[in-house]
DNA sequence: CGTCCACAGGAATGACGGGCGG
DNA sequence: CCGCCCGTCATTCCTGTGGACG
């Protein structure tokens, strides 16, 4: 068969079937709905909390926390862009800048979105973060306006560096003169209170406004009400729909995920050609979800990551389940010569290890064998045909998978 | 009950590519 | 062009430690 005709069959049966979607788009976890059911306590607070803002008073710093998928950024956009359209309408000089610290990555760049959203221009480096900070103060205070600053997963930033642009922040009215300004931190995890200092803590928490998860019924009325938007009629089994919400509040409640399993399970139902969504296809969509999610991990890994990766597929393959880090560092070293690559130090490998765990790839332990010493114990967390999906694309690593490294001959009986 | 293993993981430092203002 | 600062990745050096062994 040639390639042409592959893809007039692939064009013909998508242009034939109906398809399940009307808007898809609705489905997307970065669309911002009308109404958003449940939450409108939240809504309510947030609110009132920064409508002083619209009398030209400062509004309280608000600290916002709750767990994915529990609406945090949904509400917080939802409520200031409504503050903004209010504002317009009344001319009050307020604007807002939203910024995800999680995607902006450093504090640099943080500030220098906050620095766009008053029309400053700043390189994307070059200059020190007091230099920025200085000119995001004057830029601020000649543009005589109030401005809210919403600092999504703020847990990020001040867990990998430190709460210094946080403290900084929550003090600039200090020195402000025509303009004023309050920060809404929003964060994933509610421990980030330890890591805070006290100072910016209290003046940051002023006001406080929790999420909780969803529960099963909740997430079944936010689907169906998206479900309206984005299915035809009728294309959405009442079971599927269920199963989406079921799956997702036994997983933290997490709204974004069961909206991603319903618009998964609809693509699942479309390739196949069929016209309504099922069950099985939700399933299915669960199964793809996380395929996907764990090859694409895989293989945006840099070399050594994968390599360590590499190194623990073959002592899981080798000795039983569990491997630990020396041994993990002599296959590893093996690796790299096989490679003629330079290999990394233990401790940067130990890093590495630490970050392959909270990526969730490995499953890292510490643990203590008494006289025989302190180490980690890892497990691989993904199954070792994915491992193998993944890197066999990569010629020099495809080698390796089948690679039997000299180091496991002998010690080969497992332990526990 | 102290020792001592085999690391964990913090801190300091450096190399490097990118970009600034002057 | 220079001197300076940035973030990132990595190395070096280091102190800390749970618990089986003696």
């Amino acid at each position: 068969m040639k390639d042409t005709s592959i893809l007039d069959e692939v064009f013909e049966r998508f242009c034939n079937t109906v398809g399940v979607f009307k808007d898809r788009e609705v489905l997307r976890h970065d669309y911002l709905p009308e109404k958003l059911p449940h939450r409108e306590e939240q809504i309510r607070r947030l609110g009132e909390v920064i409508a002083p803002v619209l009398k030209g008073a400062r509004c309280s710093n608000i600290f916002v926390y709750g767990k994915t998928g529990t609406g945090k950024t949904a509400v917080t956009k939802y409520v200031l862009n409504h503050l903004e359209v209010k504002a317009k309408e009344i001319g009050a000089p307020v604007s807002f800048c939203y910024v995800n610290c999680r995607l902006a990555g450093t504090e640099y760049r943080v500030l220098a979105s906050l620095c766009q959203s008053i029309n400053l221009v700043v390189p994307f480096t070059g200059l020190s973060l007091g230099e920025v900070f200085d000119r995001f103060k004057q830029g601020l205070d000649t543009a005589k306006r109030i401005l809210i600053v919403a600092l999504d997963e703020v847990d990020a930033i001040v867990k990998a560096r430190s709460d210094i642009l946080l403290y900084e922040l929550t003090r600039i009215n200090e020195i402000l003169t025509r303009s004023k300004a309050s920060v809404i931190g929003i964060s994933n995890d509610l421990r980030l209170k330890e890591f805070l200092d006290p100072r910016v803590l209290s003046s940051l928490s002023e006001e406080e406004i929790v999420f909780r998860p969803y529960n099963a019924a909740e997430l079944r009325n936010i689907l169906a009400e998206r479900a309206q938007m984005a299915f035809r009629d009728g294309a959405l089994t009442e079971g599927a729909l269920s199963l989406c919400a079921a799956l997702a509040a036994a997983e933290h409640g997490d709204a974004r995920r069961a909206l991603d399993l319903l618009r998964v399970a609809g693509e699942v139902a479309e390739r196949k050609g069929e016209s309504t969504v099922t069950e099985e296809h939700v399933r299915e969509a669960e199964r793809l979800i996380e395929h996907n999610r764990v090859v694409d991990a895989l293989a945006n890994l840099t070399l050594h990551s994968k390599l360590v990766m590499l190194s623990v597929y073959h002592l899981v393959r080798a000795n039983g389940y569990r491997a630990v880090t020396g041994e993990i560092y002599e296959v590893y070293n093996e690796l790299c010569s096989e490679l003629a690559v330079t290999p990394l130090t233990q401790r940067r490998v130990s890093t590495l290890v630490n970050e392959l765990d909270a990526l969730g790839l490995l499953n890292a332990q510490v643990v203590s064998m008494g006289r025989y010493g302190r180490t980690k114990k890892i497990r691989m967390e993904v199954t070792r045909t994915l491992i193998k999906e993944a890197f066999s694309n990569d010629s020099r690593l495809g080698r390796l998978i089948d690679y039997e490294p000299k180091s496991l001959s002998k010690d080969a009986g497992s332990r526990n």
